[in-house]
Parts: structure tokens; sequence; C-alpha cells
DNA sequence: CAGAATCCGTTTAGATACTG
DNA sequence: CAGTATCTAAACGGATTCTG
């Protein structure tokens, strides 16, 4: 069985800093879903408690490309009620391991970032 | 001095297979330009070469953004004619680091995403 | 040389409402 | 529950033309 840790729903939001530096994995949410799965398959109504700011419509369409390009798998249990699972498959845990050293990066150097910007804009 | 190498357009083209990998540093052509740089710094016109395909104006706004952020150096040599250099700031050589990690598991890789699309296209 | 200006089509994202 | 449908606005990208 797979531990379920509690998502934290600070690092995804807009306001978080990694979100104001420049790295982007496919398209704006599919990064944050790839974390979220991480730790083992989640539900869709589950992805959307930490991507929050992220519509069904284009979370949906994170998902199925991810799903497209072999990153995630979706499972579909119709019984007893519908429930719907997304997990990592090998290459998509594959790909965290570059994916966090871009997000490690981030964290180091996000405030330099901001204070580039901040002196870019106000010269 | 800088010793300067040929830069390689083959790499920067769109059909490229890494260029079908889902990683996006920055804007489009960000993390190519970054990568232009690592050897040493370039020309505007020396980095339209192995980007052949943006415009001047995303070119530049690429550019732009980069030097913004800190992560590129924009001098102007305007005597005796015209003269514009990018080069790399610590910051932005140090976003090599992540950005050569994706690249090189977007090497890895690209085949394995390639088959998944094709299966995912054609059920 | 190193861009800026303009026009234009595509893509992306969000809000909102609705459905099997 | 797990989406789909529709509409809108903004961002992105490219082609072309022009300029200090």
């Amino acid at each position: 069985m797979t531990q379920r840790q509690p998502l934290a729903p600070d690092m995804f939001d807009e306001l978080c800093p990694s979100s104001l530096v420049p790295f982007r994995f496919g398209d704006k949410w599919a990064a944050l879903v790839l974390r979220c799965l991480e730790d083992g398959p989640r539900r869709f109504s589950e992805l959307r408690v930490p991507l929050h700011r992220a519509t069904p419509k284009v979370l949906t369409r994170s998902l199925r490309t991810l799903q497209r390009d072999g990153l995630i798998t979706r499972t579909s249990h119709p019984h007893p009620d519908l429930r719907v699972e997304y997990a990592l498959t090998p290459l998509g845990r594959s790909m965290l391991t570059p994916l966090n050293a871009a997000c490690a990066w981030a964290a180091d150097h996000w405030e330099e970032l901001l204070t580039a910007r901040e002196s870019y804009e106000a010269p």
C-alpha cells in the first residue's frame, strides 16, 4: 500500500517564489502535477486541492498531455462509484530527478532573480 | 580571452528530438540561448545563426527577459561600429547545471516519449 | 549591426456553467 | 466524482517591413 502524505498547498500557490523562476516543464501545471504524484497515486479531486489555481479544464489538459507522453497513467474504477487515479510511470518518475534538480536550483536562487528584476524595473 | 567554439546549428533545429521533450526553461528560446553562451560571449548576429528559427523580435524578447532576471548581461560597444555582446552571469551559469541535467534526461528518453505519443494517437 | 514596429494567427489560461 | 462545453482575454510566436 502506498503511504499517502498530505499535500502541501503552499508550495503550489502562484505567489510561491518558485513559481516566479523561469522553469516550465511542459505546460504551466505539468511539473506540479508530477511532484504531486511523487508519493503515490492521486485522484482527480485530490490533485485539485493543492492545484486549486488550475481549473478542471486546464488540469485535465495537463493530465492528458502527461498521459499521452507516457509520464503518468490514468486508471478508472467505475465501481462502486466513479474513481479515477493518476500515477507516475517509471518514465515519469525518472523525470523527477531533473525536475527536482531544477526546483532545488530555484529554491537556492529565487532571491537573486527577484533582486535582479527589481533593479531592472527601477534603474 | 575566450576561446570561441563554432556553434552547432543542428542541435537547435525545431526538428531536433530534444525539442519534442516537455522541458521549457522560460520561453521557447531561453534555454537554447543560455546554452549558446556557455562557451563565451556572443553577439546578437552570432546567436541568430544557430537560432535561425527565432525572428529578431522573439530572440530580443528572450534576451531581454534573461537580462531582466540577471541570467545574462548585455554590453554595447558603439565604436568603431555597433557591437552588442551577450554573456552569462554567474547566476546564469549556475542555471546551466539543472538545464543540462534536463537536456541529458531528454537525450536519454526522447524515444520513449515519441513511442508513447504514437501509441496514444493510434490506439 | 542590432534591433523596433506592425500585423496576424495560434496557444494558453481562466471564469463560468453544465453533464454522465 | 470526474470531467466537458463555451466564452473571453492575454500571452506567445512568426512574417514582414523599417530604422538609428
